[in-house]
DNA sequence: TGGAATTGGGTTAATGCTGAACCAATTTCC
DNA sequence: GGAAATTGGTTCAGCATTAACCCAATTCCA
């Protein structure tokens, strides 16, 4: 067993998910989404301030600006000013939001899930805890 | 245990992987290199023709192009035609630009070890294991 | 052999993204 | 209370990226 070098186990990792991603990009706009806006769609939930999906997905807040701007025009994404805090801005999905994200993750998994599907059962769940780890 | 989501994982690897690389880019763009470009020095000595770059790192082609005549302006990347292929430009790390490659990948490797460090050694060699299998 | 198809690479015009600066609401703290 | 600092969000100018198209070299195959 040779010897760890973090950075090649990143660069194996970041290849294998931008693989992953880039071979179901053009499914994922075919539903009238950007990769990058299925991502902040799919945070909404979790993270339902501008400020916090842009600290969560490590993207600047003009882009998060942008990406809940078209998302909103879209009808994916309610907005509404946030009666404790006037500054914020809670956001919520719609139902066509919710749908659209579900079928855009549900893309995702299928094709990560090829990769996965290589990996025995309890293989796949010793990564999850490893990634929950180091996360 | 509960049932495995494959986007779920995906994206908890990604967030991962997007935190560790912003908490570096500042540093790497120091070394006078952006952190794309960092990509592509660090897979030269494995891809050295641009077509093949394009393909091992899902880049566009004219992404390529545009690093690549970056790296050799700044000298740390040489280009000559291929003398078996006319069309083939054949490109080599400067020594300069092997350093600098060098220095990227350590600040990446200090700054994701800091993630590997909470797995123990087996752990982190099983997790090296199990991406190689999905690569 | 030679035309069609493929492949490597580049150019350009258009689009996407983000750093810097900004305003408004809130919090801090004297 | 109220000036200063912080935080949420936006705007815009400018840089980064890329889709569409191009050319040249190579390969395929009749």
């Amino acid at each position: 067993m040779s010897k760890i070098d973090p950075a090649r186990i990143w660069s194996l990792n970041h290849r294998l998910l931008m693989a992953v991603i880039s071979s179901v990009a053009s499914d994922i706009t075919a539903l009238g989404l950007e990769t990058k806006e299925l991502f902040v769609l799919a945070d909404v939930d979790a993270h339902p301030y501008p400020a916090e999906l842009a600290a969560s997905l490590c993207i600047p807040k003009p882009s998060v600006t942008l990406y809940v701007k078209r998302l909103e025009a879209a009808g994916f994404l309610r907005r509404e000013i946030d009666t404790a805090d006037l500054r914020r801005h809670r956001l919520q999905l719609t139902p066509a939001g919710r749908k659209v994200m579900q079928q855009g993750t549900s893309l995702l998994s299928q094709a990560f899930g090829e990769r996965l599907g290589r990996l025995s059962a309890t293989q796949q769940a010793e990564l999850r805890v490893l990634l929950e780890k180091m996360s």
